[in-house]
DNA sequence: TTATTTGCAAAGGGTTTGCAATGTC
DNA sequence: GACATTGCAAACCCTTTGCAAATAA
């Protein structure tokens, strides 16, 4: 959105501008997050558990300290969905920032774009004198399953739609995550 | 927004027809939420000790149980802003739905009104086949003060803005709240 | 009367933190 | 060499849950 560094160098020299160090894990974290494919945001246990897959052991602790400063150097997004906690990934420049629709029943959770937002939020922004770093709309909605099923009332409490509204599950399986990772490997920049 | 069951006898007839109770606390909480200055939000632990304070003794687990319930009857909005938990408000029909600007550095929240958003998350979910309950912009922002004390280093972590950027200061003294809703208190309607 | 709701206390789950060891600048 | 960072385990905090007693319909 607004900072964009992306490369390992730029992330050494961000870091180190403040006295921070660049190490292997933060390193590691970032690469994760670059070749995320679109529309993939990760939990820190989800990050946990990939990276484990992988052999690459870093503990849990420094991966909620590592996305906590990258959330507040302005270089991953946290987003707070409807799956009581959060999710990161990496706040893209323009064209690649989206928000997201969820189903306040069954959590899935489909992303668009849409740069009115954009725009309506810079201006916003400005008018306050604030510097934007990110803007997201979550549109909360009831799909048409869940008013079938009865909504408001209670439903089964995993109960979830049988329509897959939703690129990005919450709920898949980290290897489906891990095996999409790899196929989009190849197109990497650092 | 889409549903506007606002007085204790719509909210009655609502929980009956689902199988639900109308109990006096549940009249309590909403009649809270109808009193709330605009721009307040609350979370479930503030609305306790308002409650408390007022010698009407709810339990913190029936508060939890009815801000969710409420939730997602479309009653009440939840609000993640950036104090690690959740916020509450009346899901407010068109005219007095808003969105909120955040400081990620100092969790100062700001509203405002913007109808475009609110009809761009319209043409949305129209095109996704589902139905609206709310949405909610967040800007997240970084605060002049913040990026003169550095901005994206540490900061300490307590460290807060002199200029109050917020009318609703998620932070102040729950007297203080209590106090305005009393003079809110006259303007009731149920 | 029957099923829901409350209140209490205990459990849960995600996230944070203290501290010694390690690693970066 | 100085100071940031890691990893571990324990602590934390918000939120949820089990269950018996109370209560709305």
């Amino acid at each position: 959105m607004v900072r964009q560094p992306y490369s390992s160098s730029s992330l050494k020299a961000e870091l180190n501008s403040r006295g921070w160090r660049l190490t292997p894990q933060r390193e590691t974290i970032l690469h994760v997050f670059q070749n995320l494919p679109r529309g993939h945001h990760l939990s820190a246990e989800e990050l946990f558990h990939l990276l484990q897959k992988r052999g690459e052991e870093i503990s849990l602790s420094t991966i909620y300290r590592s996305v906590k400063l990258m959330t507040r150097m302005g270089i991953l997004r946290e987003l707070e969905l409807a799956e009581g906690h959060k999710h990161y990934e990496l706040n893209r420049p323009h064209p690649h920032h989206h928000h997201h629709i969820v189903c306040i029943q069954c959590n899935r959770t489909l992303e668009f774009n849409n740069d009115s937002v954009l725009k309506q939020s810079l201006k916003q922004a400005e008018k306050e004198g604030l510097q934007l770093i990110d803007c997201q709309l979550t549109i909360m909605t009831i799909c048409p399953e869940a008013i079938r099923m009865g909504w408001p009332s209670a439903l089964p409490s995993n109960w979830a739609c049988t329509r897959a509204i939703s690129e990005s599950d919450p709920n898949r399986d980290i290897e489906e995550i891990e095996q999409e990772i790899a196929e989009t490997e190849s197109s990497e920049d650092n």
